[in-house]
DNA sequence: TTGTAGGCGTTATCAA
DNA sequence: TTGATAACGCCTACAA
């Protein structure tokens, strides 16, 4: 491996020379400079990450942890995210998994930005303790060195209850997310909550975000003589198109006898037949910010609480009257 | 922060004695390990990982490489990929872009796994030379230091045109992914030598793996003034979805009119309606494969060369007769 | 069994 | 303007 040791006999100056061509640093003249980063070229020099980190005790690495990577959900998150970062000159990993979340006090990283129910709360706030900078996506932490960026799940929540409402449900199906979930309880609190102040009758099913658990569900309902118009309440779209999947050889169809709203409007909800009705907000927008945030914290700027507002998106699974 | 130092003085021992308790050495007393290892518990002392990484070369770090986040299709193989990291005591970190490659040559990764049509091959070659150890999914690459592990798209591509020969299309029409992509390229190329071999008609229509591209090409086939049923091969499932959407307000119908095979099997395929015809393949075991080829080259143990096979799928969309 | 010391590749301080 | 040298935190041969 080539180093600035090697350039230096090069060159024919000392190792401190180099670092300082390399550097930009104004010590050496524009002449021997040009010299050494033409020879640190034909050598393919590329500084070794593990010492610099040594010496300069700082990566310029934001890891991102994620319970998994599955679900259709990422994509336009970390995309924001990765640019937001690349604008201030960071670098980006995604992470998953118990093993990885060593990388905060090894200092791999020099914060982290976490959407990942099984990250222990505790955890993060021992990290955050000890000086690492952590930037909340899922949950309500408040405490030195962390910032949350939420989810306007209640805005969201209450959107989708006052379609319900309008429509004149008498009785409205909860398809609840993961317990441990900030955003699938805060959605279920407010359902629940919104729903018995207009009056409507509701019953919760226990999902956990995925597919598979909507169409599970789906089969729970219709196993209890269900009164037609169904509405359904779907609290996240993934399990919204896990109920489509249960009613799609059925004679019952959605948008007529089911009326399903879900939330996050990823992606394929639109090309969902009918169109899946659902809670929008923008991603991108949230993973830029989630970005800025940790970055200003990094360097120590004062930062502003944000929050991510949503939307409602009409489709033929909900038709209005 | 913590470092073996401040255990060796609160300890009373030296550092080295602290370090050789930490890594098991056999060479400290089974009493003097307790006590500092419990020491070091209670400080909260975690490895620096830069040093260690400097002294050791080696970060036990496997970086994966993709083009984007986005797309329904990575989160099956990236958790097939971590689980065969995981079992060999590997992490794994996700990253995409062109900043990151310099992971390779910094020696922050101790391998990487490459599926990205933007990671230019002669720089994949590059680092190879230089020692570096790297799996490409994405393309042929014979070299030092480069194992591929490549889908068989010659084989799936068969499959697919074969159920058009059999359905006596007159006529299929190709919609075409990114020129510059392996899979893409494979797959066309294929289709065009067996939809000869056939003597069917085809018309390519370009596009880029997405979903719009889909949509567009839809549109555009419907500008010829085809001839019904309308024989489609998408040679994605994205873009197949996209069709679907074109379709979707038409008094077409998808499965008689419109008849389409796809490409990969992602997970939403088997929600739409009518199921989406499809070629599949093991994207878990695709991703174990990976794994456990980048750790076997690691450790310059002997590998032998694997490819993934494929299946076909029937779906609504091309019905059987 | 434990301690001393040199080195991994860079950066940065201080002299020259 | 350049060069010698001491860190950064950890590991490990060698000495005690």
């Amino acid at each position: 491996m080539v180093g600035i040791k090697d350039i230096a006999k090069v060159a024919g100056v000392s190792i401190s020379t180099v670092s300082y061509a390399l550097n930009g640093s104004s010590k050496v003249t524009e002449r021997t400079r040009q010299k050494i980063m033409t020879i640190a070229n034909e050598m393919n020099y590329v500084p070794n990450m593990a010492a610099r980190t040594l010496k300069r005790q700082q990566t310029n690495i934001i890891g991102v942890y994620l319970t998994d990577y599955g679900g259709s959900f990422y994509g336009e998150l970390l995309d924001g995210m990765k640019k937001g970062l690349e604008l201030q000159g960071y670098e980006m990993i995604v992470c998953s998994g118990k093993q990885s979340q060593l990388f905060i006090p090894e200092r791999m990283i020099d914060g982290a930005i976490i959407l990942d129910w099984s990250f222990q709360s505790d955890k993060i706030v021992h990290y955050a303790n000890q000086g690492h900078q952590i930037v909340v996506l899922d949950r309500e932490l408040e405490s030195k060195n962390i910032h949350k960026i939420l989810l306007d799940n209640v805005g969201g929540t209450c959107l989708a209850i006052e379609h319900f409402a309008l429509a004149n449900a008498s009785k409205v199906y909860l398809i609840a997310g993961p317990e441990k979930g900030y955003d699938s309880q805060k959605r279920l609190q407010t359902s629940q909550k919104e729903l018995k102040m207009y009056g409507i009758d509701y019953e919760i099913i226990q999902g956990n975000f995925i597919e598979a658990s909507g169409t599970a569900a789906a089969e729970e309902i219709m196993q209890h003589n269900p009164t037609f118009p169904l509405y359904i309440f779907a609290l996240n779209d993934e399990m919204a198109i896990g109920i489509y999947e249960y009613f799609k050889n059925s004679s019952l169809k959605i948008g007529e006898d089911i009326r399903i709203i879900g939330f996050d409007n990823i992606e394929v909800g639109k090309f969902l037949l009918p169109r899946l009705a659902t809670i929008s907000y923008s991603k991108h927008r949230w993973g830029m910010l989630a970005a800025q945030v940790i970055i200003q914290m990094i360097k120590q700027e004062t930062i502003e609480a944000e929050q991510i507002y949503t939307t409602y998106v009409a489709g033929g699974s909900f038709p209005e009257r």
